[in-house]
DNA sequence: ATTCTTGCAAACGGTTTGCACATAC
DNA sequence: GTATGTGCAAACCGTTTGCAAGAAT
């Protein structure tokens, strides 16, 4: 049924430069058969029913530092903080990694979405089209800084 | 140099069904000026300049306000807890009001470099579209219980 | 007069951090 | 042996809540 055995996710582990204890197996194996997109609680929980002694504060440090060395995914919060804007109505936004500065981008970049593969009858309210990324300010200091 | 006055945002105010005070007004006038997307705690600070016996609490029961009632936008966190997925690669999500489920649809839009009318020069670097909606599981119950 | 809003402070919940002990390499 | 990871508990921080006093209609 699962047809990745430990010593595969162990050397996965390994390939992504991470040491291996039994508490990562644990929680990559639990990840990697997962398609919930569980949060840390959920993982914890999860984790804990094959792995009892394992503390909640692990598996949030184990889940960032997989999330780092991009073993898994993050489905994270667009900001850290709510924030508003007085312009209602549809429009895209570009955040900026590196100043957290939000910027409009009033476009029609909805068109080329519309049609996504795989929707299985989900009934659409809102789309949100978020793109990560550097600002005109603060894309030359990056420049200058290396990577 | 501020087209609108005071009149009109009262009558903005009233025109959303909502009771009118010095607190609200500041508020309004500062989210209205602001192209800045502030959080609750900026705004905090913006409008104690002007008003300085308001308090953080009220803020952010203001802007809750605002949002409630269509004033303003909300740029809010995909979802309420950070979710983590062992899939990593480009690939967008559909995340269900009812019961928080993440979806994920592969599309084929994912080019990042997309032509986004009014991007001015923002590096993109990550492109995020998510879907609000309802799975077809919870879509059954909505249409029951009447709205 | 009554209802809604404000301010304050305490509570909340998800996440992070500090540190001593344990484990991987 | 040394660097790294773990567990625990306390701290953190954005946000929400309860409540008494104040303001709007």
């Amino acid at each position: 049924m699962e047809g990745k055995k430990e010593k595969d996710f162990i050397a996965t582990l390994r390939a992504h430069g991470l040491q291996v204890t039994y508490q990562r197996l644990a929680i990559y194996q639990t990840m990697y058969f997962s398609r919930e997109h569980p949060s840390a609680e959920t993982v914890y929980q999860l984790v804990k029913k094959k792995f009892a002694m394992i503390s909640l504060g692990t598996v949030y440090k184990t889940l960032e530092k997989f999330y780092e060395v991009g073993l898994i995914d993050k489905v994270s919060p667009i900001t850290e903080v709510a924030r508003y804007e007085a312009k209602t109505g549809p429009h895209n936004h570009m955040v900026c990694l590196q100043c957290q500065r939000i910027l409009d981008a009033d476009s029609t970049v909805e068109d080329p979405t519309i049609s996504v593969p795989g929707l299985d009858g989900f009934h659409v309210l809102r789309r949100q089209v978020v793109l990560h990324g550097y600002c005109t300010a603060c894309k030359p200091s990056l420049v200058n800084s290396g990577s």
